[in-house]
DNA sequence: CAGTGGTCTAGACCACGCT
DNA sequence: GCGTGGTCTAGACCACTGT
């Protein structure tokens, strides 16, 4: 069957815009032209130029801003996780007053940290192993870097493990060396994480936090720290910027 | 007194139809009810309802058909890509009549294999390690578990290490065992494997391959195949559904 | 054929950011 | 106040799927 397939119109400009921002004609950061004045160019209506704009803005390449107009958007750097970033370096425990490297949270990095014990949901116990109403302390956790939020995590560990100590007072957020650095002070040695990753749209708290555009997908990371057998920490969600953020992992054999 | 924040129509409709498919008023694989039912029940022009209808799509809660309506989508079965997946079992090779059961690929799957011999570009030059110009094997392959479309794959193999071999016979397609254990029949044994993940809206070629509906993302994950510091494959772009594959990694200390 | 969603028009008024 | 995008109307015709 030969598909004649007649290409909308908004597909048409739709992909007149891509072209322009891809050959550099509108430069990343820019406004691209209004909708009144791509309505004249075009000579269509002006649902007609908004369906095409959330062709392009379902892609990613542009962001709206109400009042102010719709701008190519500038490339951001990609953070990439790398599979090492929980191996501890040794000066980050020796030297406390230091900021983590690890762990996804980087020098420049400012954090919005909040701790709350809970009850365990079931959802929560299978993760860790235990069972239902066992307390946990609760980590929320919101990073960002040069102002740009990067990641949204809340993570669990069981209360009496932590309870009282001074490591995880909330006033020495962020955690010098990451949270294996941390369970170390404790006497506590990470041999395994395991993690699931996941892509979903995101909630709306999630999209408030990460400053998402509408239709914007996130990476949801499900994480379990163990120590030998035994669950010593999970992150239930961590949430990043889809377009911000890449994964590296190694596997051997 | 500031204006209380109302709430747009569509998006209280989008409400309404979201409460609606999750409390099982609309079933999971139901139609729900057509533009101009919601029109009339709404009281809405018809442009309002497709926006609401719209918002759903994005999340994925919905798929449209032209000409037969829109329907609450059933839950797909998510894959579940282990990091044990490239770990060959010895039956996998001992038997070679016998599907692979590794490496994403199970018992039920249909495979469409393409191969071709093409001159590497530049980025697959430096992801191998070789110099622009080396001949190497493409091997494109979409994988189908009950007739879903489940992975579209363009992987690559040094062509001087797998030409005129049986195992990189197309006919021999899918893979027993995979691309490890085929690489282990040439005497090339893998040590270690590095996989970068990323997620991002698909090429209209993707998109058709994968039939996936308009805004939804997928998972791309570039993989390297190593036998000690020597690269032996590149999956440049292994492309998976987002809604239907997640992805399982461990990270030892 | 009737019914569905896909595309498009030509208006209208509102909410927001700037000057 | 003015220009921007956000929401909404009331139509029209087309393309696809079914009977």
């Amino acid at each position: 069957m030969p598909t004649p397939h007649r290409q909308p119109r908004y597909r048409a400009i739709a992909d007149e815009l891509r072209r322009r921002i891809a050959a550099g004609a509108i430069p990343a950061g820019a406004l691209i032209p209004s909708e009144s004045a791509l309505t004249a160019e075009f000579h269509v209506a002006r649902g007609t130029i908004r369906e095409a704009i959330n062709v392009i803005r379902s892609e990613g390449l542009v962001v709206t801003e109400h009042g102010r107009g719709t701008y190519a958007r500038p490339d951001l750097p990609v953070r990439r996780l790398a599979y090492d970033r929980y191996q501890i370096k040794t000066h980050d425990v020796a030297l406390p007053g230091q900021l983590a490297t690890t762990s996804g949270v980087d020098k420049d990095d400012q954090v919005d940290a909040q701790h709350q014990e809970i009850p365990a949901t079931p959802k929560l116990a299978q993760l860790f192993g235990v069972e239902p109403g066992r307390m946990l302390l609760e980590r929320r956790l919101l990073t960002s870097a040069h102002a740009v939020p990067q990641q949204l995590t809340t993570s669990y560990y069981l209360l009496d493990m932590v309870a009282g100590t001074t490591v995880f007072d909330p006033s020495r957020e962020p955690w010098p060396g990451g949270h294996v650095a941390q369970l170390r002070l404790l006497g506590v040695i990470v041999t395994k994480i395991q993690e699931l990753v996941r892509t979903r749209m995101p909630t709306g708290e999630e999209a408030d936090a990460l400053r998402l555009p509408p239709g914007a997908p996130i990476i949801a990371v499900t994480r379990r720290t163990m120590a030998d057998v035994r669950v010593v920490e999970v992150a239930c969600e961590m949430a990043f910027s889809a377009d911000r953020t890449e994964l590296e992992y190694e596997i051997y054999a």
